[in-house]
DNA sequence: ATGGTTGTTTAACAA
């Protein structure tokens, strides 16, 4: 089974390379995150088109996050859980039907620039309720995959220029801390365990050349249960994305799974 | 050191 992760940064405006891109690489599971579209004024028909199954969470202008699946989808929850105050469109998970099942989520962590701020304390404080989440996965014994734009830096060698970053909230030492005490749970970050080459990206900014310079960083990412990752037969990311033609300014990052 | 870009939506804001 391949599960593709991706941030498209508006479908609206990523529609057709989405389509070609779903046509030609044929995810089992797709997770898309940035969808910047309601649930009314997303385009379920082109993608329903071509064999999916659709579950969005979607909000006006921001954030939303869905979940593609050839196979049913069943048992779907919207939000991430933890606090009924919080709108914001960054998680949905379901379960895919197959063989055997496998929970699968979508994530959109939150930026958390500036920081330090109320926008940093924020997302401190989803990394807390995602942590308390996980958690539940793993006394469940789940085969269960988390996967997203985390908005995290893992370590330096994740970051082509890691001094640019000290100071953003994607790479303080609070926020790797918060990643870390989720894996140290019992997760696996999928491409870790392939591989521990530096100079792996999942985002290169839109501005000042980052692709042109191959100035990234890497902060898509899927982390699998243990009854998941004892699955995993290979973890990619799809670079060649980020050249095409008005491409999104993360690219997919692949796993497959022996399901 | 500064500025640089894209998307949603139409002047900012978010990233």
């Amino acid at each position: 089974m391949k599960i593709a992760s991706w941030n498209i940064n508006g479908i609206k405006a990523r529609l057709p390379l989405l389509l070609e891109w779903l046509s030609d690489e044929a995810p089992d599971v797709a997770l898309l995150q940035e969808l910047k579209s309601s649930d009314e004024t997303f385009p379920r028909e082109p993608i329903e088109d071509l064999g999916y199954n659709l579950e969005t969470h979607g909000q006006k202008g921001f954030n939303g996050v869905a979940i593609l699946s050839k196979l049913p989808l069943e048992d779907v929850r919207r939000g991430l859980p933890g606090d009924p105050e919080d709108h914001q469109a960054r998680w949905i998970e379901a379960t895919v039907v197959g063989e055997r099942a496998l929970r699968v989520c979508c994530l959109y962590a939150p930026n958390g620039n500036p920081a330090p701020g109320p926008k940093y304390d924020y997302k401190l404080a989803w990394m807390d309720r995602l942590k308390a989440h996980a958690r539940a996965f793993l006394k469940g014994e789940e085969t269960a995959l988390m996967g997203g734009d985390w908005n995290v830096i893992p370590e330096p060698k994740d970051a082509a220029n890691p001094q640019l970053w000290v100071k953003d909230a994607l790479f303080l030492p609070e926020t790797r801390a918060k990643f870390r005490e989720i894996l140290n749970l019992g997760y696996t970050d999928a491409l870790r365990a392939i591989t521990d080459a530096p100079g792996i990206y999942t985002f290169w900014d839109y501005q000042a050349g980052a692709w042109r310079r191959n100035n990234g960083i890497r902060i898509d990412h899927h982390l699998l249960t243990p009854q998941c990752a004892d699955r995993l037969l290979d973890c990619r990311v799809e670079k060649e994305m980020r050249a095409r033609e008005k491409p999104s300014d993360h690219v997919p990052i692949w796993v497959e799974l022996d399901l």
